[in-house]
DNA sequence: AAAGCGGGGCG
DNA sequence: CGCCCAGCTTT
C-alpha cells in the first residue's frame, strides 16, 4: 500500500523546483487576474512555448477588459492568428464584454460565474481560481490526464482524473502543484515518447516496465 | 455524442 | 506525412 504523497506529490514538487518552467511570463506574480485569464484562453490546445513567444506584446496591448472590448475582432485576430484557433479572437472580445457587463470589469472569483464566460470552460475556470484565489483544487488538461492515468494506471476518464487530481493537490500549494504536473508532463511524461528511463517517478509509476526490476 | 477549429513543432 | 498542443463552442 503506497502513499501517493510520498510516491508522487513530494518528488513531483521537488522536480518542479529544480526543473520547472519558472520563466513563463503569465506566471509572473504581478500578473492581474485578467492578464492570467488572457493567457489561459491563449493556452487552450496551444503549446506553452508558442504562447510564451506572443504573450508579452499581447498582454501589453490588452491589459484590461475595456481594451479588449473596444478593439475590433479583426485586430485581435491578427494577434491570435499565429497561435491558431482564431475563433478565440471573438471569444476573447465577447468574454471581455461579459466581464464588463456582468462583473463591473473585474474577473469573477466564483466558479459558476467564471464558467459562464464565453470561451471559459471547466479547465480555464479552475485554473483562474487556483491562481487568483489560491483555492486548493486541480485543473485537468491533456497533460494532467496523461500523467495521472499513466502513473496511477487508471482509466483516463475525465471525471475520475479530476477527483484524483483534486485529492492529490496540496491545499496550500495548488498553483505550484498544478505547474508541476503541467511542466513534468510536457517535459518528461510526454505524449509521444516519454522519458521513462530517466524519470524520477519511475520507481512508483504503474505504467513503468521497470518497476519490478530487482536490485 | 461528435464535429470543428488551426498554426507550428517534432519525429 | 501524422500526431500533438494549459479546450471550448456548436451542432
Amino acid at each position: 500500500m503506497f502513499d501517493p504523497q510520498h510516491a508522487f506529490v513530494d518528488p513531483l514538487l521537488a522536480w518542479y523546483e529544480r526543473n520547472g518552467r519558472h520563466d513563463l511570463p503569465w506566471r509572473e506574480p504581478e500578473r492581474t487576474p485578467f492578464e492570467l485569464l488572457l493567457a489561459e484562453i491563449l493556452l487552450q490546445r496551444t503549446t506553452a512555448e508558442a504562447v510564451a513567444g506572443a504573450y508579452r506584446p499581447f498582454a501589453a496591448r490588452y491589459p484590461t477588459p475595456e481594451t479588449v472590448a473596444v478593439a475590433t475582432t479583426d485586430e485581435i485576430r491578427t494577434h491570435v492568428a499565429p497561435l491558431g484557433l482564431v475563433k478565440r479572437a471573438a471569444y476573447l472580445r465577447r468574454c471581455a464584454s461579459e466581464i464588463l457587463a456582468r462583473h463591473s470589469g473585474d474577473v469573477p472569483r466564483e466558479y459558476p460565474e467564471l464558467v459562464n464566460l464565453h470561451g471559459v470552460g471547466e479547465y480555464t475556470a479552475r485554473s483562474v481560481l487556483i491562481h487568483v484565489t489560491g483555492l486548493g483544487i486541480a485543473a485537468v488538461d491533456t497533460n494532467v490526464k496523461r500523467l495521472l492515468s499513466r502513473f496511477f494506471d487508471v482509466n483516463p476518464d475525465r471525471n475520475r482524473i479530476a477527483v484524483l487530481a483534486d485529492a492529490l493537490t496540496p491545499s496550500t500549494r495548488s498553483a505550484d502543484f498544478q505547474h508541476a504536473m503541467l511542466d513534468f508532463a510536457a517535459e518528461v511524461c510526454t505524449a509521444g515518447s516519454p522519458a521513462c528511463s530517466s524519470c524520477p517517478l519511475r520507481g512508483s509509476c504503474e505504467s513503468s516496465e521497470e518497476q519490478f526490476t530487482p536490485r
